[in-house]
RNA sequence: GGGUGCUUAGCUCAGCUGGUUCAGAGCAUCUGCCUUACAAGCAGAGGGUCGGCGGUUCGAAUCCGUCAGCACCCACCA
């Protein structure tokens, strides 16, 4: 084993992912190798990451978006492009306080117990805690991002990013602060965007609840009698209207009902008023179009408190306004019943209080929908009137919808631009206070007022709020302490829009050579469950803050399920931890099983099967480089005819998968990219290509080949390095000695040559003659040491009968001898084969099979002849589909002339 | 109620602007093999009237219509 290179008699049969990871990363990160500065020679490739909770854990969804970041990411480098896959996290205002939250409370110790200061104490603990676990999980995947620029959205260059743009826009006059209905989390305690209201539909109940008339008993004003007219009596004759609703806890905040001017059944309601049950509180009939006829009664009770629609009608109809919740969800003071109860607590004792008193008609099941809070799935959501901090969003819409409608900004795949459009054309006000304190406090300051209106300046600093307040009339000897800052934090989102700018500090020095060199960033990796919440909105802060696309394409993945389809949930029990997916199938494996399955806009049903799949690939690359490394070479043997055809053929084969691939990334296609390599490793170079060249046991490989062959599996390597970047710079290191500080990371990646391309269809014959002389082996159990001839016709000829010979076992190939009587047959095109067998062949077996072929090859010319025979196809399809057809006929004829004549032979 | 997709082998999916790359791939299955790189493997094989029905066309998995089923998004129907 003098030639032996590297000792592959030691590499073991399997291959053992755990060390080789931690050795290349560690490697990788010891030599910079993720770290890019802007330079003068090289285009920039940038990706931001979608960053992940700051103390979250890694989860599939981030294991797929990540793998196909770290795959671009690396592509591009291999390209030789300067590039940049800046990591961080986001503070994740409600989640993350939730979290505070809910740990605090375990330890006895309840928020409003404590200052502001005091829970930020905590808060900032917690993070520091869970902090950059998710970073260091990505690590393990193999994930290239440049660590030395890892930001956080509540860093110090961020936070001053997100403040300037509060005040700027504000200044702008784009930032307003309104009393709204807005979604309220009751649990959390603060007001939500509408995007952060998830609706679920649930199984609930309709109460028909009775408002009785207020009127002298026996009165009939009113009532027409007119067809259609429905008037509810009870047994004493007194007069009632029903109102169906879902909510009957909120019946407390009722201050109308409203009917349909149009609707008959209840127009005898008009200009009464009605008693809500149980409350005893006369309200008024009112009539609005809004109301359906149809649903229910056609009678609605109205609540402007409680709900949006309701609201709008309080609004039209100048109607009171009873608030009967608190901020959590329990019923108010305001309310005459059920003081202090929880809201759902509330409906279960009302339906039967209602019931008791014999002011419920009837209770039906019912589908609805319910609002529930995006980050706090447990809790439904409220609709509740306070006062937010609005952002106008009109202004954005118009600057972000073009751009990706033209396809300057370009959607992968092209069908959310649709949902992108319908988004952004009937956009509304996002609201962006929210009632926490983890997050970036607003920059607003409070005067003192003598009326209590709100009086306010906006401003970057306590000092500047000073300056300002001062210029105000009346306030020009305010002091400091008499200047309240809003308690109230933004909407994590208002940070997170900002992120493809802030990384590289354009807000607060807009121009500087970071930006200018990384900015419009490459491609955005994201799900399409955030294209509202941050997909659009980075798009407008992007070209209102840095006057450009934030990133030139965007590919959105799918959503990773299970086998099943069924979403990814703890509560499943199906989420699988990636990191144990790492220990069992290392990194290359995952990211291979994540891969496998994740075309582009497509769901992804993740199995581990796929994962083994990916781990198997790893090990046929392991295995094959033993084969190549354990190989003796010799100097003064001549490079045999097979092997010389197969590198000439296997170039051709590489290079066409080369093209094939670079098309595909292009088109942002990876898996199908991943499988044309898988492909060619596994199928074209190891079962065909290292078959060919292999030498005879015991002997040498010549020096020819085997350089050819090491070059052909550095070639794979570089090419597969993208989506397995661990096995690849192990093996990578192994092929040739190299340099510390070099990794295969910088070698360039194959391209499209012009190598021999028609080598392929010679190849394909033989191999389709190769497995058929090995279908004949297994049929008549000839084993492969026993070498056979093979009898071809005097006119064919094929590049590859070299390789044919070998693979097939051959002692020779005859031409032009006449064809054993007692041969297997078999066709490939137009050309028959003869394999001679030595016993007796089962001759009605080789007719029977002789003459199904003829069948169908009959079958098959009849249907081309008829085509043939039709004038208007003969007229009106093209030249080149008309010749095809003429091939067709002449071949199966052929094909026919052939078969016919083997059939007579046998008898 | 609007919108967007999807329906092709047992499973997951490719099939771009209609015609030999038009019926494909991977996995799974079946049959032989522990053949000295790999049983996490090797060599073979089977398997689909491209959801149903109409239409356009010389020709349809591909274009149009329609029906059915599924998925997702948006919307204030209590």
């Amino acid at each position: 084993m003098s030639n032996d290179i590297n000792g592959a008699t030691q590499l073991a049969t399997k291959y053992d992912p755990h060390e080789v990871e931690d050795k290349w990363y560690s490697y990788w990160e010891e030599h910079e190798m993720f770290r890019s500065v802007p330079d003068s020679e090289r285009q920039p490739y940038t990706i931001v990451i979608p960053p992940p909770n700051v103390t979250g854990v890694l989860h599939m969804g981030h294991m797929l978006n990540n793998t196909i970041q770290d795959i671009l990411v690396r592509r591009a480098r291999q390209e030789g492009k300067n590039a940049l896959w800046v990591p961080g996290t986001d503070h994740a205002s409600i989640a993350t306080e939730a979290k505070v939250v809910k740990r605090l409370a375990e330890q006895g110790i309840r928020k409003s117990d404590l200052t502001r200061d005091e829970f930020l104490k905590h808060a900032w603990e917690w993070t520091h805690e869970h902090g950059g676990i998710i970073l260091k999980q990505l690590r393990k995947l193999g994930a290239s991002c440049d660590w030395s620029r890892t930001a956080f959205t509540m860093d110090e260059k961020r936070s001053e990013s997100v403040l300037k743009v509060f005040v700027d826009l504000y200044d702008k006059g784009l930032i307003y602060r309104g009393l709204r209905m807005v979604t309220w989390d009751p649990k959390a305690q603060t007001a939500l965007s509408n995007e952060e209201v998830i609706y679920r539909e649930e199984q609930s109940k309709l109460y028909y609840l009775k408002y009785y008339v207020n009127e002298e008993a026996g009165s009939t004003d009113g009532e027409t009698g007119a067809e259609g007219e429905v008037v509810h009596r009870d047994a004493e004759g007194r007069r009632y209207a029903v109102v169906a609703t879902t909510r009957p806890e909120t019946i407390m905040g009722d201050t109308a009902m409203c009917i349909n001017p149009k609707d008959p059944k209840n127009a005898w309601l008009k200009g009464k008023c009605v008693i809500v049950p149980l409350v005893n509180r006369v309200v008024p009939v009112i009539e609005d179009r809004y109301v359906d006829i149809e649903f229910g009664t056609g009678c609605l009770k109205v609540t402007p408190c409680h709900d949006p629609n309701d609201y709008m009608l309080g609004k039209t109809h100048n109607l009171d306004s009873i608030d009967i919740f608190n901020p959590d969800g329990t019923v108010s003071g305001q309310s005459p019943l059920y003081v202090g109860m929880d809201r759902m607590e509330v409906r279960k004792v009302i339906a039967a209080d209602l019931a008791a008193a014999g002011l419920m008609e009837k209770v039906e099941d019912y589908v609805n929908k319910v609002g529930y809070s995006e980050r706090n799935s447990d809790t439904a959501v409220e609709p509740r009137l306070c006062m937010q901090w609005f952002l106008k969003m009109e202004h954005f819409a118009k600057l972000a919808l073009p751009p990706v409608m033209n396809d300057e900004l370009k959607f992968y795949p092209s069908k959310y631009k649709t949902t992108y459009k319908n988004w952004l054309e009937n956009i509304q006000d996002w609201c962006i206070s929210r009632q926490l304190w983890w997050g970036h406090r607003i920059p607003a300051y409070f005067l003192p007022t003598d009326d209590g209106s709100e009086r306010y300046v906006v401003a970057l600093n306590a000092d500047d709020a000073l300056a300002k307040a001062r210029r105000l009339p009346g306030y020009e000897n305010i002091t400091p302490k008499q200047l309240r800052r809003d308690d109230d934090a933004l909407d994590t989102w208002f940070s997170s829009w900002l992120w493809p700018v802030s990384l590289f500090d354009g807000i607060n020095h807009p121009g500087n050579d970071e930006i200018k060199y990384y900015y419009p960033t490459s491609d955005l990796v994201t799900g399409p469950d955030i294209i509202f919440f941050w997909v659009a909105r980075m798009i407008m802060a992007g070209y209102e803050y840095a006057g450009d696309m934030p990133f030139r394409n965007v590919y959105f993945t799918g959503i990773v399920r299970d086998k099943l389809g069924r979403k990814m949930s703890k509560s499943l029990g199906n989420s699988p931890d990636p990191l144990m997916l790492i220990d069992r199938f290392g990194a290359d494996g995952v990211r291979m099983g994540m891969m496998l399955s994740a075309p582009a806009g497509n769901d992804i049903l993740f199995d581990e099967a796929l994962c083994e799949q990916g781990r198997n690939f790893n090990n046929k690359i392991w295995n094959a480089f033993r084969l190549v490394k354990g190989w003796e070479v010799s100097d003064s043997d001549a490079q045999p005819d097979h092997s010389r055809l197969a590198i000439e053929w296997f170039d051709a084969r590489l290079a066409s998968t080369a093209a094939e691939v670079e098309d595909l990334f292009k088109k942002f296609r990876l898996s199908e990219a991943l499988m044309a390599v898988y492909r060619l490793f596994w199928e074209e170079f190891s079962a065909w290509y290292l078959e060919i060249v292999k030498p005879a046991y015991g002997s040498p490989v010549d020096r020819a080949t085997l350089d050819a062959t090491l070059g052909f599996f550095d070639a794979l390597l570089r090419l597969l390095h993208p989506f397995m970047p661990f096995i690849t710079e192990e093996l990578w290191q192994h092929l040739a000695a190299r340099d510390e500080g070099e990794s295969i990371m910088f070698a360039a990646v194959p391209r499209a040559t012009d190598a021999r391309r028609e080598l392929l269809p010679a190849m394909t014959q033989a191999r389709d003659i190769v497995s058929n002389i090995r279908n004949i082996r297994k049929s008549k159990n000839i084993a492969a040491r026993d070498e056979l001839t093979l009898q071809v016709a005097d006119a064919w000829s094929n590049a590859f009968e070299p390789v044919i010979v070998k693979l097939g076992g051959l002692a020779a190939i005859e031409r032009g001898t006449a064809k054993d009587a007692t041969a297997a047959t078999f066709m490939v095109g137009t050309d028959e084969f003869a394999v001679p067998l030595t016993g007796n062949i089962d001759v009605e077996e080789e007719k029977a099979k002789l003459q199904k072929e003829l069948d169908y090859t009959r079958g098959f010319l009849a249907s081309v002849e008829k085509k043939l025979a039709n004038e208007r196809f003969v007229a009106n399809a093209p030249e080149a589909v008309v010749a095809a057809e003429r091939k067709k006929q002449a071949d199966a004829q052929a094909r026919i002339e052939t078969l016919t004549a083997s059939l007579a032979a046998l008898g």
